[in-house]
RNA sequence: GGGCCGUUAGCUCAACUGGUAGAGCAACUGACUCUUAAUCAGUAGGUCCCGGGUUCGACUCCCUGACGGCCCA
């Protein structure tokens, strides 16, 4: 136990055996509500006749937030999981008895009131206790009541006082619960089916990440953390599944920032005989739809900006974007060796070893993404960095590929899915050749994955969006942290 | 991984050029039957993040470390 807080704990123990010797239990489970607070706040909203003090009488409990004794009589704040209300004590209608206990009991503990509403003479509906009780007894001190909890390390090690501290905290969570599910159903009226595909994998595929790995006793085998699940549910596409989704968590080994939590939540779902141009009219259509249940509009602020969802999207490819945004002339960005000295030039670092594809992604990066406020498209990515993705039949270079970018953050990726097994197997070949010199992140060859491939899969787009980062924007949070309810830390101590 | 900033009472924050560590709220005792950051009188509460160094003397200056925040890679 933290010995600073010991001293306020002891205090309240001693309060708490005087309770026990006066036979009050500290945490029976006998009370039942009537109401929730909201249903009360609505009831004052819409039928204000039906109240008063020979009116409903209202069974609430609920955590006791300040507390202004005067004497015989009290008044306290307290709220449920649905709002905060006011209440009235008077040691003449509970009895001495009960005010006694009351007047023992702590901010953070948890009372039930029965009685009517009444109208203070500021004008404020509150319950009249006619019948009160301890509900739960708490032994710790909650944080301050006015300036509340700020210290953000605590916020998250302790989510809880958060949560109980901090209206805004509760609010982002409740509308990331509410984006999620908007999502889901989203998907279920356009026909996809939700399903779950392993989070432990014999090989971690789907992206260029680097895993967490870990070990079955009994198989006597190394599993890893999915760090996508994106090669399970193609699975399923040739198993004949034509419209599935997946909502879950990827692992993926690499550092923490305001932008990366070690586990984060995709969605990512295929549709057989779509292809990527269909995913973009669709996320359109989705996030509008999202952007309006959970905000109720489909403009909306994120970090000082106005972000419009209601328009057309922007569609541009790489290679223009690179043109147009990241001010490369036509004929440097043909060619690596002029790109590598435009790079130079600029102080960006890139290694000359790398690709042709890999010198254009880069660029992109750095040039064009922290530009792309509104949402836009970009496609035409390159085939060397998209080792699942169809080849353009215009181009072979590239593919048939899009990610979606808002607010400088990329929030989806999405393309018409390789389904030629022998261009499959080519290309973990080629990623397995770039593990060997030394990339940790380069795809892992997959041969169980390209014998499904050979069984034949369907025409297919396949797509994955950032539920946490779809959540900052729709919270205007500007660290993921912020919508994760408990961000991994380092251990304290 | 690098840079900058932070860590003081349960919470939110002060403490000047290095000279005995403070406030508000919370807590405790008492008064008060319409308060709402209730009020009034009184009381108590500190490993100044850990460890080292400089100094007659360190919350303050220096070094190492832990944890966190922001920015960058």
């Amino acid at each position: 136990m933290d010995e600073n807080t010991s001293r306020v704990i002891e205090q309240r123990k001693v309060k708490i055996n005087e309770l026990k010797q006066n036979n009050i239990q500290l945490y029976p489970n006998n009370f039942k509500n009537s109401h929730s607070i909201e249903e009360i706040k609505f009831m004052i909203e819409k039928d204000p006749e039906s109240l008063g003090e020979n009116g409903i009488i209202f069974s609430v409990a609920g955590r006791m937030m300040a507390v202004n004794k005067m004497g015989k009589s009290s008044f306290i704040r307290y709220k449920d999981g649905t709002g905060q209300i006011q209440a009235y004590l008077k040691k003449d209608v509970i009895g001495d008895d009960k005010y006694t206990l009351f007047k023992k009991l702590d901010i953070g503990d948890f009372v039930g009131i029965k009685g009517p509403l009444f109208k203070t003479k500021t004008g404020e509906w509150t319950i009249i206790a006619q019948e009160f009780q301890l509900v739960s007894k708490a032994l710790r001190p909650l944080p301050e009541k006015f300036h509340g909890l700020k210290d953000p390390e605590k916020r998250y090690r302790q989510r809880y006082l958060d949560l109980i501290m901090n209206k805004e905290t509760r609010d982002i969570f409740m509308k990331r619960s509410r984006t999620i599910s908007a999502m889901r159903s989203f998907f279920e009226n356009n026909g996809f089916m939700e399903v779950e595909t392993p989070m432990m994998q014999p090989l971690p595929g789907g992206a260029e990440a680097t895993p967490f790995k870990t070990w079955h006793n009994a198989l006597s085998m190394e599993l890893y953390l999915r760090i996508a699940p994106e090669l399970y549910l193609k699975r399923l596409v040739v198993g004949g599944f034509e419209k599935v989704f997946e909502i879950n968590r990827n692992f993926r080994n690499e550092g923490v920032s305001t932008k990366h939590n070690p586990e984060f939540t995709m969605v990512e779902f295929y549709q057989a005989y779509a292809d990527y141009k269909d995913l973009m009219s669709f996320t359109e259509k989705m996030f509008s739809f999202v952007a309006k249940e959970v905000t109720g509009s489909e403009i909306i602020e994120y970090q000082g900006q106005s972000i419009d969802f209601s328009k057309k999207w922007t569609r541009l490819s790489m290679i223009d974007s690179l043109i147009k945004i990241g001010g490369i002339d036509s004929e440097t960005i043909k060619d690596k060796e002029s790109l590598l000295k435009f790079a130079a030039k600029n102080n960006i670092e890139i290694k000359k070893k790398e690709n042709y594809g890999k010198v254009l992604t880069k660029l992109f990066d750095i040039l064009v993404e922290p530009a792309l406020i509104q949402p836009t498209f970009i496609t035409g990515y390159p085939v060397e960095v998209s080792p699942l993705s169809r080849k353009s039949d215009s181009n072979p270079d590239f593919t048939d590929r899009f990610e979606l970018f808002i607010a400088g953050k990329e929030i989806a990726n999405g393309f018409s899915e390789l389904n030629d097994p022998e261009d499959q197997y080519e290309r973990f070949l080629q990623q397995a050749a770039q593990r060997d010199e030394g990339d940790e992140e380069a795809h892992i060859m997959d041969m169980d994955y390209v014998e499904a491939l050979e069984y034949g899969m369907p025409p297919t787009a396949g797509q994955g969006i950032g539920i946490d980062r779809l959540v900052m924007l729709l919270t205007d949070s500007d660290s993921i942290r912020e919508v994760i309810l408990f961000p991994h830390m380092r251990k304290s101590k």
